[in-house]
DNA sequence: AGTTTGATGACTGTTACTGACATCAGCGTA
DNA sequence: TACGCTGATGTCAGTAACAGTCATCAAACT
């Protein structure tokens, strides 16, 4: 057995969203989520940047994610297919993966402006990075950065109606409904 | 003559501009800003929620006007008609009005994650309004919020490019172009 | 056995922000 | 004119987010 507790980082974000979901995130300090996982404040601010980040800790694989359905997708589609295929990996990866913490997660997001702003870059940085990648497969600009953002959008509002609605439903096709929805907006109607 | 010189509020904002462009946001304090304003620490947290809106002071401005140029629409024209037309309002609005000052900004947010997290907050609620906007006038969900969404990803877009553009081209002629952009992306193109 | 490394604790300091109370010019009102 | 009220500001004290620095010590390495 090792000097401390195997691994400080995951019990840090337990006991963050623990805390969070019971009294809201500006109601709790980051000594208390120190605390509550038998660690120091000090020790919190060097696994996250900032009291923020604890609820974002996935959020780099989520990154991967998406960037892999990106440059997987099939070198005929179009700017928009291509974000799909991103949209579509984040989605089964969200949808999935314990079900009630992704939930409990984006209620406490939603609750608080200052996570909701953390939130909102977080996309950003993964529509840079899509662009990015649209750019690397010969998609000039401002196309390239334009269908990012679109697609984003429409990962950002499926997560919320995914998050508020009262039935089951796959997160999955929610994004499939929303990129119709996008489409028929561009068109006019 | 009053008591006090007048417009407080002002000469903050304004002392902060100025200190941001020379030093970087997190290298000026609060109490600074008050200092080179002639005011005191206290008084700055009266005027602002927090540091960083105090770069934001317009944008109450800004949202009526995109609010206005939306209500404004022709009752014929499709969500993203309606939408383009607040962009035009907010686009003329800033690139009308102190032009120097406006890129000043946009390049203190720009460098500072911090603030971009701010102004993307910002567009958020704006689309968020445009999206009950276009709510009232029929439009359902979650087609709304997708159409606003998708305009302020083209207000957004314009914005940097216009602020990092070396010629000197109009903010209003860019967000026309990027409609376009976005409106062809999504025809699959 | 000795050395190095990496994660942690302990201590200290700065700064963003907040609550409570005092001050006082200007205004309305008796 | 005198008097009380209001609103913007100053003053002071406090909390909590974060950061720099040094000590500690199990485990891995040589």
């Amino acid at each position: 057995m090792g000097r401390w507790e195997p691994d400080s980082r995951g019990r840090l974000q337990e006991a963050a969203l623990a805390l969070f979901a019971e009294r809201g995130f500006d109601q709790v300090t980051a000594a208390e989520i120190a605390a509550r996982a038998g660690l120091t404040e000090r020790t919190f601010f060097r696994h996250f940047a900032d009291k923020r980040e604890v609820l974002f800790g996935g959020s780099e694989l989520l990154r991967e994610r998406i960037l892999t359905g990106v440059t997987g997708a099939p070198a005929t589609d179009g700017p928009l297919e291509v974000v799909a295929a991103g949209l579509a990996a984040a989605a089964s990866m969200l949808g999935e993966f314990r079900r009630d913490l992704s939930l409990q997660r984006q209620a406490v997001i939603d609750a608080n402006p200052e996570l909701r702003e953390r939130e909102l870059a977080k996309l950003a940085d993964y529509a840079s990075e899509v662009a990015a990648a649209l750019r690397r497969r010969g998609v000039g600009e401002p196309r390239a950065t334009l269908a990012a953002e679109a697609g984003m959008a429409v990962l950002r509002t499926s997560l919320q109606r995914w998050a508020s609605s009262p039935v089951e439903r796959s997160l999955s096709a929610m994004v499939q409904e929303s990129l119709g929805e996008l489409r028929a907006v561009a068109l006019g109607s």
